[in-house]
RNA sequence: GCCCUCGUGGUGAAAUUGGUAGACACAAAGGACUUAAAAUCCUUGCCCUUUUGGGAGUGCCAGUUCGAGUCUGGCCGAGGGCACCA
């Protein structure tokens, strides 16, 4: 049998691909959209198998009818430009268009079905000038601010970084641990949507819920109460912010943060430098400090108790009260809270139980806070209610004393948006001489990057460049200086499905119009390390799109979300313990892996997603040209369901390419086969079957299980392999085979085509009709259990009833001799399903 | 510490959502074809029985049910998220 040449008929159907009239521009739209790559050099595995999900989903809908857009694009503004120019001494931008033109023919190569016209790149000008308008609609709808705080300082990049790029006290990307540094600082006002973000989650039914947990969780609203308390012998309150006030009446001491601005009277005092300084020791990683001792410095002042008269309680700065949560103090409830007990039990303080498990165990000393439930005692007025009565009686008594207020807090903080970076889009913002802080005007839109910088120098290379910051308010002509900070780049991401709408429109970020028919996106499919982040901006900037204009008529940007799994290798060290690329590396039949250069021996490590730094990578590219663009789809969706990890295997990719080798050698059987005579029993099985296999596949595509339908195609394949013998005619043979094929389309578009062309099909992009007619009059396997034993499993005509259905299995079936003889005491019939003779 | 998810053959996984456990694939062993190899195809896969058969079995222990991988409770293990958030 002739062999296909991969190669030769990818490239004939790419040239096909690429013009778009070959999909459908009609119907009821639907917007599938995957995660846009970060033009990091080449794409990886991950990218692939992002992208081949993607695809089978576009493909999938474009054969349904569907009017779909599918563009890409280029996540293209980053540090990594940046280390890279350096290093090799480039300009950033020549770099990553370098990186774009390379990815762009590699993702090409794949056959996806991605409409190119609408390509965008956050680094073009075009794009970022739209981000620059945006970004002043947002500043006069005073969702932009700008505040002095404690930032983020990543020590290797030299920039500020978002809470959320900070993992375990470490910088996302380089992994340097985290200084604390109070800078000024420009934000999105992102917690004016706390409620609406929390809120809106509950609509997101397309999302996974560990996605959206993870966001409610990051949002992290709690309810409570902000108690005021009088400072003794100073006409001074602490405002004091909990979710606990009916433990009011254990509470023995005050804590405040040491950024509370009551700590400024201890300034000069040495005791306090002291404690200061004990408190720095302790480092600045999230890590540390939650792990740290709790300390505290005694400030010998007392805060006046709000309900027990002529009570006073100590008031103590301490390590553990963060300043940037609630009002940076806390009332202490030891017997309550375990932080607060671990602080009493050091200092000495009384550990009073107002909630007692039971009512009569509440002498026994207490080991460790009791926060479980319970009722309420040594709580005047309190006593005896469960918490939840106890919590909205002393809220009441608050307010209605005027000593404080309910109150909902929110977790998440303001999205802080300056790098001290050249590659990334520039702020639109201008400092005049009389230090007010005023937008451009937006005809002056883009305000472009310099191309002349100097990256070697430290510090930001914007604020170093000799004039670029130098301008003129162009209202009045006076002297300005442009910021020189660049936006975070979660920027340019949270809003490129927007601009894909309308992706060449001069005017405006969007067109209106366009927005309104294609937003939300119908599909979103990318890693589920953007659960947060990425995620999260997005919906903002779409709720804020929406606030600046009220005629765009969408909320959320992504009405389904799907989150893939990662692609894995096993690693790879030699005798030296240096990683080594599965290339570098030989396997034996024996099992053992020796090192190609030198045959010594290799250590096998687990399997773990692929990065560069372990060398467990695999090139798509390499992989594409030895065993065909169809082959990797194909394996990188065959082996594991799409939301979990996969792991890469040279024998899968060997065995899918071997796979469809064999797909396309039954095609050129059925093309050349011998007409045969209909026998019309043969016909109807063969039908039964071909529409089973349809409607399975079908199902599977829709629930995402494109593992399981892979599988239904590897089945019937070998049945169409026996088919070719079986007494039906030519034309319904084909019919039926070609249905199958362009099943096939969305997983292995080339090779699928290159069949349905030899079998001179001239609807290919039509997706079959599955006959459910046919499926209704399936025969069914009746499951035969004896005490809930199987025995036997019957193929028999849908609905029989159960008279003849026991007449059958009482004369002919193999579960007979287990109920002749023995006494049935009870029958269960589901029917379709299952009987089942509970014997004596 | 808190929250969430998941435990099925040597491996990746299926299982119509409470109804035949292990589809499909990888790896392995055996066999066919071949002078041989490659390629291709077939068979096997826990225990007992020569076979027909029978039994055990979805991390562990209990429970609900005619029937549990699936539901409930407890335990053990793995992974993920958050982490001094008051």
């Amino acid at each position: 049998m002739e062999r296909v040449n991969f190669q030769v008929i990818e490239k004939k159907w790419q040239k096909k691909f690429a013009l778009s009239n070959l999909y459908n521009k009609k119907g009821k739209k639907f917007y599938c959209l995957e995660m846009f790559p970060y033009p990091s050099g080449k794409i990886h595995m991950g990218h692939v198998r992002n992208y081949t999900i993607g695809d089978v989903i576009a493909r999938f809908k474009y054969m349904k009818g569907f009017n779909v857009l599918h563009p890409m694009g280029w996540d293209a503004f980053g540090l990594p430009a940046e280390n890279a120019a350096r290093q090799n001494n480039l300009k950033p931008k020549d770099w990553t268009e370098e990186n774009i033109n390379t990815m762009r023919k590699q993702l090409k190569m794949l056959g996806l079905s991605i409409d190119w016209d609408l390509e965008v790149s956050t680094c073009n000008p075009d794009y970022y000038k739209h981000q620059q308008e945006l970004f002043i609609d947002f500043y006069n709808l005073g969702l932009v601010s700008r505040k002095e705080t404690y930032v983020n300082w990543d020590p290797i990049e030299k920039t500020v970084l978002a809470n959320e790029q900070v993992i375990n006290g470490k910088g996302w990307r380089s992994n340097a641990v985290v200084e604390r540094k109070k800078l000024s600082q420009w934000f999105f006002n992102i917690t004016k949507f706390s409620e609406e973000l929390l809120q809106d989650l509950e609509n997101l039914s397309g999302w996974p819920d560990k996605v959206k947990l993870m966001q409610k969780n990051w949002i992290g609203k709690s309810y409570g109460c902000e108690i005021n308390f009088k400072i003794d012998n100073l006409d001074k309150n602490i405002k004091v912010f909990t979710t606990r006030p009916d433990t009011i009446f254990g509470a023995s001491f005050l804590a405040v943060s040491i950024d509370h601005e009551i700590s400024k009277n201890f300034v000069n005092n040495n005791d306090f430098k002291k404690f200061q300084e004990e408190c720095s020791k302790i480092g600045t990683t999230e890590e540390a400090l939650a792990n740290a001792e709790k300390i505290g410095y005694n400030t010998n002042l007392f805060a006046k108790h709000p309900f027990i008269k002529g009570k006073k309680i100590p008031i103590f700065l301490a390590n553990f009260v963060l300043m940037d949560y609630g009002s940076g103090a806390i009332f202490g409830c030891p017997a309550h809270d375990q932080r607060d007990f671990e602080f009493a039990t050091k200092y000495g303080l009384p550990i009073i139980r107002v909630v007692s498990e039971k009512k009569d165990d509440q002498k026994s000393d207490l080991l460790e806070a009791y926060t479980g439930t319970g009722i309420m005692i040594n709580s005047e007025f309190l006593n005896d209610l469960n918490i939840a009565q106890a919590k909205q009686k002393i809220i009441q008594e608050i307010e209605k004393r005027k000593i404080g207020i309910s109150k909902t807090l929110f977790r998440l903080k303001d999205w802080g948006i300056s790098r001290q970076r050249y590659w990334g889009c520039p702020i639109p913002m201008i400092y005049l001489e009389d230090g007010s802080v005023v937008p451009v005007e937006k005809s002056e839109l883009p305000i472009k990057l310099p191309d002349d910088v100097d990256l070697n120098s430290s510090g930001n290379p914007l604020e170093n460049h000799t004039n670029w910051k130098k301008t003129v308010q162009k209202k009045t002509g006076n002297p300005a200086i442009r910021e020189t900070d660049t936006l975070d780049t979660f920027v340019d991401s949270s809003w490129y499905f927007i601009r894909f709408c309308s992706p060449n429109y001069k005017d405006a970020p969007y067109k209106l119009n366009d927005v309104n028919y294609w937003m939300s996106v119908d599909q979103y499919i990318g890693g589920v390390e953007h659960a947060i982040l990425h995620l999260l901006y997005s919906r903002f900037f779409m709720k804020a799109i929406k606030l600046s204009n009220k005629k765009v008529n969408c909320s959320e940007p992504f009405k389904n979300l799907f989150t893939q799994g990662m692609v894995c290798h096993e690693t790879y060290k030699d005798s030296n313990g240096n990683w080594l690329y599965p290339e570098e590396v030989d396997k034996q039949s024996s099992g053992k892996v020796l090192k190609k250069s030198d045959k010594s021996e290799v250590k096998i490590g687990p399997s773990e997603s692929m990065s560069k730094s372990k060398k467990n990578t695999v090139d798509p590219e390499t992989m594409i040209n030895q065993y065909g663009a169809d082959a990797v789809r194909w394996f990188i969706l065959s082996d594991s369901p799409p939301e979990k990890d996969v792991q890469w295997s040279d024998t899968g990719v060997i065995s899918a390419s071997k796979f469809l080798q064999k797909f396309w050698n039954l095609s050129q059987l059925i093309v050349n086969r011998k007409e045969k005579k209909t026998l019309k029993k043969e016909l109807e099985d063969f039908e039964i079957k071909i529409n089973s296999t349809k409607f399975k596949i079908d199902k599977a595509i829709n629930n995402f299980q494109l593992n399981v339908a892979i599988a239904q195609f590897y089945e019937v394949y070998k049945y169409l392999n026996d088919a070719i013998d079986f007494q039906i005619d030519n034309k319904k043979l084909k019919e039926n085979f070609k249905d199958i094929i362009k099943l096939m389309i969305p997983f292995t578009p080339h090779i699928a085509h290159e069949c349905l062309a030899n079998l001179k099909c001239i609807d290919a992009n039509k997706w079959p009709n599955i006959n459910k007619k046919i499926l209704e009059n399936l025969a069914i396997n009746m499951v035969v259990q004896v005490n809930g034993k199987t025995r036997d499993v019957l193929n028999i005509n849908r609905d029989m009833n159960e008279k003849e259905i026991d007449k059958i299995i009482k004369t002919k079936s193999k579960a007979q001799k287990h109920i002749v003889d023995k006494k049935v005491v009870k029958t269960i019939y589901i029917k379709n399903k299952i009987i089942n003779y509970i014997v004596k």
